[in-house]
DNA sequence: ATGAAAGCGCTAACAG
DNA sequence: CTGTTAGCGCTTTCAT
C-alpha cells in the first residue's frame, strides 16, 4: 500500500541511503542521480514517513502546546485562538506539526508535559500562558526540556519567552491621552505582584514625566484582580480623593469597572483598556484598547522554539512583540461614559 | 537515557515480547510474571514510545484537526476554541493525541489533509466545519480515510458527522416566543441553500402550526449571507409588507441587522439569535440566543472518530447535540430594540 | 505462558 | 559520490 524508500530506490536504481540523501538534499549527490531519484519519488507518489524518520532520527518535528483551561470567561477574549493560529501557520511553514492539549489544572498540565516528554512525542513545548511561580516552567527547566513561554517568566535566565513591551505599551497609551487633551490621567492596574502591572505603571509614570505632567499618587490604584469588580473598587478609591478626566487601565475588564464607578459618581472620563476584548468593541461607548497581537506572540514563540530545536545560534532568548492601539469612542470627543444598564 | 522495553525485560527476567504483552494486557500472561514486569516498569520509570509503537503497529493514536482560517471575525465567536477544548478533553481520556492546523483556503486545507494522510501521522481527521459542496469531504471520501465532520454534510451516507438538531432548536425558539406572548414572529434566515437554514425554517413553520398560529409568508425572509447587512436587508423586505412583534434569526449577526432595520422603521420587536456570540451578551439590549454547545459537538466528533478507529460497531454514524436557549433582554418585557449607534 | 526472530521505514556511520 | 550495515523501540508471528 504505502510506498517506501526502498521502492523508490529500486525504481531509481540506487540504494535507500541515496534516496535518503536526496531527501535531505545532501551536498554530495550527483545531479544526475538526484534527478532520477526525484523523478522516481514523483512517479510513485512517495511521501516519507515522519514516524519512521522520528524513530531513526531522534527528532519528531512536532511541538506540544499546553493550554490552560479556565472558566468559560477565559475564552471571552480571542487570545488563545489567535495565538494558536499564529503558532500553526509558522510551524507549517517550517515543517513542524503541532499537538495541543487543554488542561484542567496546573497539576494536570504537568502531567501532560511529563507525558509529552516521556513519550518522546514532541521535541519541545510551548506554554500558552505564564503564571506566577509557574510550576510548569519549573518542571520543564528541571528536565532540561526545550520550551518557550508566552509571557515573561519571573526568572528569565536560561529561558526562552515572548511578550509585549508593557512599559512601552502603557507609555504610548498615556502619550496618546495627553495628546487628546487629557490632563488628569488615572492608572487602574491589576495586582502589583505581577510584572506586567509594574512595568505598565512604570511606563505610565515615565510618560507623564516626559510630558511635563505631575504624577499624582492619588490617581493610581491597584485592583485586587483582573476583574470588573476590582476595577470598580479601585476606581472608587481614586474618586474618593481625586477627579481624573481619563483612565488608563491594564485590562479591558478593569476599564469597564472603572467606567461604571465614574458613571455612578457622575464623573466623565475617557478610558483605555488592554487586550482588545470583543466586549470592548460593542460596549457603549466602544472602548479604546491596546491589542497585544496574539498571532505574533504565537508565531514568535514558535520561531524561537524551532530555532532552539534546530540548534541555531539564537542572538536572543526572547522576542518583544509590538502592541497597537485600537482607537474607539471611549477616547473620542470626551463622550459621556455610559455603561450598559445590564451591569448595574 | 531513554529507558526501553529491553531494559524492562532484563530487569524482570523476561523477554521483550512478554513486556509488550503486559503492556497490552494480553490474557495469557501469568499474574506472577505480570507483577514482576509491572514492578520493573515502575522502578525504571518506563514509558513506551508511541513513535516506535506507531511504526511497528500501524496506528499512531493521533487525530488531525483541520481548522478553517477565515477573516478575523470568524473568531468573534468562541465556537472553535470551545470545540477544540471538547475534542482535546475527550481525546486525552482515551489516549489519543491531537494535531491541528489552520488553513488559509480550501485548497490548502486539502493539502494539509493530503499531508496528514500521506505522512501517516494521523489515524483519522476531524473537520471543524462543513461547507456546501465540501471538497475536503469529497477528498477524504475518495481516499477512504476515516474522518468525521462537525456539521451535517450534504450527503450523509457513509459519512460520520455531528450536528445540532436545527429543526428542533428553532421549533423551541418559536415556542418560547409564543409563550412570551408574541404572535407575529418573523423568520430571518441565512441562504436557503444551506441545510441548516431549511431545517430551521421547517422547525419554525411546525411550531407555529402546532401552536395554532398562521404561517404568514410575508414574515419569512432569506438573507444573502450570514452577516449583519444581510439581516438588515432581509428585515427591510419583511417590514415592507408586514409588522412583526418578534424575530427569530438563524444567527446573532442576522438578528443584529434585523434589529437595526426595525429600529429605523420604529418597529418594536423581540429577537432571538443563534450561536451565542460574545457580542450578543453586551449588545443593547442583550440578545437572547441559542447556544449550540460547541464543546459537546467537539467531544462527540472525537468520540465518533475514535470509535471508528478502534473498529467498534457503532450503532450510528452521527450524533445530535442538544442546544440550549440563553435568555436575555431582547425577549424580556418587550424592551425597545435599541441598537448601538456605532452600527448606524 | 513465554521466547526468538523478523520487520515497520528511515537514518547514519562506515566503507569504498 | 554511493552502497552496506546496523540499528531506533516496539509488535507480532511462529515456535516451544
Amino acid at each position: 500500500m504505502k510506498v517506501t524508500i526502498k521502492e523508490v530506490a529500486m525504481q531509481a536504481n540506487v540504494s535507500p541511503s541515496t534516496v535518503s540523501r536526496v531527501l535531505h538534499d545532501s551536498p554530495k549527490i550527483s545531479d544526475e542521480t538526484k534527478r532520477r531519484v526525484v523523478e522516481a519519488m514523483e512517479r510513485l507518489h512517495y511521501h516519507p514517513s515522519p514516524v519512521a524518520r522520528s524513530l531513526a532520527g531522534k527528532t519528531t518535528k512536532t511541538i506540544g502546546l499546553v493550554l490552560p483551561n479556565g472558566p468559560d470567561d477565559l475564552f471571552l477574549n480571542t487570545f488563545f485562538i489567535r495565538a494558536m493560529r499564529g503558532i500553526s501557520i509558522y510551524a507549517q511553514e517550517h515543517g513542524y506539526f503541532i499537538m495541543y492539549a487543554f488542561s484542567q489544572s496546573e497539576d494536570i498540565e504537568i502531567e501532560f508535559i511529563k507525558n509529552y516528554i516521556d513519550s518522546t512525542w514532541v521535541d519541545g513545548v510551548i506554554l500558552a500562558t505564564t503564571r506566577q511561580d509557574d510550576r510548569c516552567i519549573a518542571y520543564l527547566r528541571s528536565r532540561g526540556f526545550p520550551f518557550v513561554a508566552i509571557g515573561r517568566p519571573e526568572e528569565t535566565r536560561d529561558t526562552y519567552w515572548v511578550d509585549n513591551d508593557n512599559f512601552q505599551a502603557m507609555y504610548n497609551v498615556v502619550n496618546y491621552l495627553v495628546e487628546q487633551g487629557y490632563k488628569r490621567i488615572a492608572f487602574l492596574g491589576g495586582p502589583l505582584g505581577y510584572n506586567v502591572t509594574r512595568n505598565r505603571l512604570a511606563g505610565y509614570r515615565q510618560a507623564l514625566v516626559n510630558r511635563g505632567l505631575e504624577v499624582d499618587e492619588h490617581l493610581i490604584a491597584e485592583g485586587a484582580s483582573f476583574t470588573e469588580e476590582s476595577g470598580y473598587e479601585a476606581m472608587m478609591r481614586i474618586l474618593a480623593e481625586a477627579t481624573p478626566d481619563a483612565v488608563s487601565a491594564t485590562d479591558d475588564l478593569l476599564a469597564f469597572g472603572g467606567l461604571k464607578a465614574c458613571d455612578e459618581k457622575g464623573v466623565e472620563v475617557a478610558a483605555v483598556g488592554f487586550n482588545n476584548t470583543v466586549r470592548g468593541a460593542y460596549q457603549t461607548p466602544t472602548l479604546t484598547t491596546v491589542d497585544i497581537n496574539p498571532d505574533e506572540l504565537g508565531s514568535r514563540a514558535c520561531e524561537l522554539l524551532i530555532g532552539v530545536l534546530e540548534g541555531e545560534d539564537l542572538p536572543t532568548n526572547h522576542f518583544i512583540v509590538e502592541t497597537h492601539l485600537v482607537e474607539r469612542d471611549s477616547t473620542r470627543s470626551r463622550a459621556v461614559a455610559q455603561v450598559d444598564p445590564r451591569l448595574t
